[in-house]
DNA sequence: TCCGTTCATCGTCTATCGCCGATGAACGAT
DNA sequence: ATCGTTCATCGGCGATAGACGATGAACGGA
């Protein structure tokens, strides 16, 4: 099934740190799953629902998507009898990016 | 063969903006290759063999991995006699940053 | 000239992604 | 009580990421 995506193991091949930062940006890596998270800052309601309009995906794809994010800490879940609301964590997205921002900084002082 | 990557058709599921910042966080999303800007970034060498040894992975798989950052344009590449060259491009590494930084601030003046 | 090193590519295998339709649970409204 | 809506999950399918070993080209040194 298309779940974990967040705990792939790859062996040994690299430290946990790095393999935490990558877990992040596999997340990131699709392109609809980019779409719901501008979609979902943009709006306030987030429903499952609103995003399968949007998107132009199957509803059964779109949950997977959020909960793939989800997973991944990006997205705050909640469920609410019908309407699951759905809400960008902001602070974790903040944290994605200073963890690459700091690769940035590392490789620039490095040199 | 685990080539591409960078250019996955993904339908029309989402506009060609979202579809190439999605590519540049697919090459950052596995570990071994956050090892490799790291550690490209950290010495000034930059051969391929140099990588091999510092991350217990078979030759090819580390060429295969190189070839991606390659053509993520994350690295680039010069082809050295027998040593080729690879080295970190900071511009390009700043701008998915900057990409992933735009994408917070969307999210905080979207609320 | 011959050997060792480096490296890109190929072929293969397995595991997983990403997509979908179908299903059933939960709930609101009639 | 019955229908329609919303949503998470399952099962299956096709594609491919990611790993490896083998191979051959290119080069340097003995």
């Amino acid at each position: 099934m298309a779940d974990s995506l967040a705990e792939q193991d790859h062996a040994n091949c690299a430290p946990p740190e790095s393999r935490a930062v990558a877990a992040r940006f596999a997340a990131l890596s699709h392109p609809a799953r980019i779409e719901i998270l501008k979609h979902l800052s943009a709006s306030r309601s987030c429903c499952c629902r609103e995003v399968v309009d949007h998107l132009d995906l199957a509803q059964s794809t779109v949950s997977q998507h959020l909960k793939i994010l989800v997973e991944a800490g990006l997205v705050r879940f909640q469920p609410d009898r019908q309407r699951s609301r759905y809400e960008v964590d902001r602070a974790a997205l903040a944290d994605v990016s200073a963890s690459l921002t700091a690769l940035v900084n590392s490789c620039c002082s490095g040199r």
